[in-house]
DNA sequence: CTGAAAGCGCTTACAG
DNA sequence: CTGAAAGCGCTTACAG
C-alpha cells in the first residue's frame, strides 16, 4: 500500500502552524516536473494530457503515495461526488437490496453516498435532506413521491433527485419503480381465479406504497363482486410476529376468511407460522400470499406465493438515471416502469 | 424552508467566472455586523461568543438561509465529521441492526458516515478504506480483526478505528463485541444438557467469527466426550434455502444426527422448513439451534432456540468509543465485551 | 470576547 | 497540450 513518506523539510518547509504533512498535487507536480494543473488534468481527463507527462505523473503518485483530497475538490469545483440516499427503513430487507443496486452503480461511476432512514415520514426526509445539504450532494435518491421545496431552494440551484419504488405522476419527474396498484390488483385476480371466496388483506406500516397495493387489491375484489372490506391494518412497523397477530385478528372478525394477501413477506411468514400453530392447513383451509419474494418465500413449507419486485434493479436504474442527468446526458425516459411478477407457489 | 435570496450585485459582485451564488459565512457576518470569525465561533463554540452577537448571527442565518459548507470546513480544519463504516454484508439483517446503532450514536454527535460492504474479504476492506481516504474520514468502524497498514500510513497520521463483533486480542486496540467462542461453547453445553447425543454443526460463509463459534462448539462437544466432527460447512453465502440443503447433507452423512447448531438463524429457518417438508418432528427427532435471534426465531412453529447477540449495541457502543477517542476523552475500557444470551425455546 | 491575515488543496477560467 | 493566477468557504494561529 502507498506509504506516506516523511517529507524532508528541505523540499517542503512547514508553513507557520498549518502543515498537515499530507502529500498534495503540488508535491506530485514537483516530482513529475509538470504544473499542478497538469496533474489535475491527468487525474480527471487523462486523454487531454500527453502520454509522457502522464507516465511521469503516475510514477510520482505511486512514489509519494498521493491520494486526492475530496474536500478540496468539492470546494473548488462545487461537485462533491456524493449522492444523498433516503430510504424508509434500514431494517427492511427490501430497501437493503435497493441499496446494493445503488452502490453497485455508484461505485463504478466514482460516487459515494450518504444513507438516511426516513422512518416512512416526510418530515424526517425533509430534515435529512437539510442535514445532507452541508455535504453538498450532487443529487438525491428518494423514496417518497412528494416534492421537497428545499431541493429547489438550496444552493441557489435545483438539486436533481430520482424517486424510487413508485412511479411519478408526471413524465418529467424522474422516477424508477413499478405500479403498486397493478401489483395489488394482480394478487386479487389470482386469488379469485384460484377459487377463494373470502380473501382478506393484512397490513402494517401505513406507507403510501402499501396503500396503493391495497387500493389495487380492493379494486380487483370489487370488480369481481367480492367484499373488499375484509382487512386488518395496523399503523405500527412490520414484524414477523405481527403477521401472526394479524391472522388471529382477521379470523376473529371474519371466521370464514379463506385467503389472505399480506402486504409483505414478513407478515406472510408470521401468518404461516400461526396457521401451523393452530393446525390450519395451508392452502386448503387458508391461502397465503405475500409481497416482495424475500429469501424464505420460495423455500417455506408450503412455499409462499408472492409478488416478485425488482428491488435491486430499482436502485441500480435510479442511480444510473441520476448520474446520466448529472452528466448532462439526454434522458430517453424519465419514468422507468420495471414491472413485477407474480410467483405462484404452494400457499395459494 | 430557507429560500436562497437572489443576491443583488451591489452587495455581492460576481467574481470573474466563479460566483456560486451560495450564501457564505461572510454574507452572514456582514448582515450581523460581526467578523466571519465570530460567525464561525457562534456555530462551533457558541459559549465563547457574546449573547448579543449570537442573536444577531442567528437572525442573519435565518434571514439569508445560510447552511455551512462541509467541504470548506473539512479542508480548513482537516476534520471531515465523516466516519467510514465497513461491514461484511448489507444483505444480512445482523449488520443492518448494527448500522442502526451506529447511525443513532453518530447522528446525535453530528457525524455522517459512509457505508461499505466488504463481502467478508480483507482485500476488499483494504480497498474500501483506500477509497474512503479521499473523503478524509475522521475514523473508521471496521468488522475485521486484522490490522490495516494503510490506516497508519495514510495522511501522515494514524486514523483511529474501532473493531466490531469480535474482541480484539490486545486491550489497547479498541473493539466492541462478544466472545464468539464462548457463544458456540454455550450452545454445545445446552444441547448436551438437553440429552442430545449426536449434535452437528451447519455453516456457510466461512468468516472468522463463524469459525470461532465453531471452535467453541467443538470444544464443548469434545470436553463432554462427544464427536465434534459431525458437521457440514460451505464457503458460499448464507441463504434460507441453504439451511434446507445443509440439513439434507448432514442427514446423508450422519443419519443418527439428533440436533444441529446452525451458525445463523437463516440457516436454522431453512433447516426447520426442510424438517417440516420431510415430516421430521422438531425437536423430538431433530433439535435445531440458531444464532442471532432474528425476528422470526421467537415466533416460528416451533419457536427456535438461538443465541441473542447485542447487534444494535455493538454499533452504538463502537461509535461512542470512536467519538470519545476523536474528542481526546480518556477511554476507560478500549475492549468492550457486551456478552450474549442463550434463548432456550421449543426447538431444542 | 473579537478580528485581520493566511492557508487548507484543489479547479476554474483564461491565456498561450 | 500546458501553465500562472485567483478563488472556492471555511478555520488556524496569532494578536489584541
Amino acid at each position: 500500500m502507498p506509504r506516506q513518506p516523511s517529507v524532508p523539510s528541505t523540499t517542503k518547509p512547514a508553513r507557520a502552524g498549518r502543515a498537515t504533512g499530507r502529500v498534495t498535487i503540488v508535491d506530485v507536480a514537483r516530482e513529475a516536473q509538470v504544473s499542478p494543473m497538469t496533474v489535475s488534468r491527468a487525474l480527471k481527463t487523462p486523454a487531454v494530457v500527453q502520454q509522457q507527462a502522464r507516465d511521469r505523473i503516475s510514477a510520482a503518485i505511486k512514489k509519494l503515495g498521493y491520494f486526492p483530497n475530496q474536500a478540496a475538490s468539492t470546494l473548488a469545483s462545487a461537485r462533491s461526488q456524493v449522492i444523498g440516499v433516503l430510504v424508509p427503513s434500514l431494517t427492511n430487507a427490501v430497501f437493503i437490496e435497493t441499496l446494493s443496486g445503488i452502490r453497485d452503480y455508484l461505485a463504478q461511476a466514482g460516487y459515494q453516498f450518504l444513507i438516511g432512514e426516513t422512518g416512512y415520514a416526510k418530515a424526517k426526509e425533509t430534515q435529512l435532506i437539510s442535514t445532507y445539504l452541508a455535504h453538498a450532494p450532487d443529487g438525491f435518491l428518494l423514496s417518497s413521491v412528494e416534492q421537497h421545496d428545499i431541493l429547489r431552494a438550496a444552493a441557489g440551484d435545483h438539486i436533481p433527485a430520482v424517486r424510487m419504488f413508485d412511479l411519478g405522476k408526471s413524465k418529467q419527474d424522474m422516477s424508477v419503480g413499478f405500479s403498486q396498484l397493478k401489483a395489488g390488483y394482480a394478487v386479487a385476480r389470482h386469488l379469485i381465479e384460484r377459487g377463494y371466496r373470502k380473501p382478506g388483506f393484512l397490513a402494517a406500516q401505513m406507507d403510501p406504497r402499501m396503500l396503493k397495493r391495497r387500493e389495487g387489491f380492493r379494486k380487483g375484489l370489487s370488480e369481481a363482486g367480492f367484499d373488499p372490506d375484509i382487512e386488518v391494518l395496523l399503523p405500527t412497523p412490520t414484524t414477523v410476529d405481527m403477521g401472526a397477530q394479524l391472522l388471529r385478528r382477521i379470523l376473529e372478525l371474519n371466521p370464514d376468511c379463506d385467503a389472505i394477501f399480506c402486504c409483505n413477506d414478513d407478515l406472510a411468514l408470521g401468518a404461516l407460522f400461526e396457521c401451523q400453530r393452530r393446525g390450519i392447513q395451508v392452502p386448503s383451509q387458508m391461502a397465503i400470499a405475500g409481497f416482495n419474494d424475500l429469501s424464505w418465500a420460495a423455500c417455506a413449507t408450503p412455499s409462499i406465493t408472492t409478488v416478485v419486485t425488482p428491488r435491486y434493479d430499482i436502485g441500480f436504474q435510479a442511480a444510473k438515471l441520476l448520474i446520466q442527468q448529472l452528466k448532462g446526458e439526454t434522458i430517453a425516459k424519465a419514468r422507468i416502469d420495471l414491472g413485477f411478477e407474480l410467483a405462484v407457489r404452494e400457499s395459494t
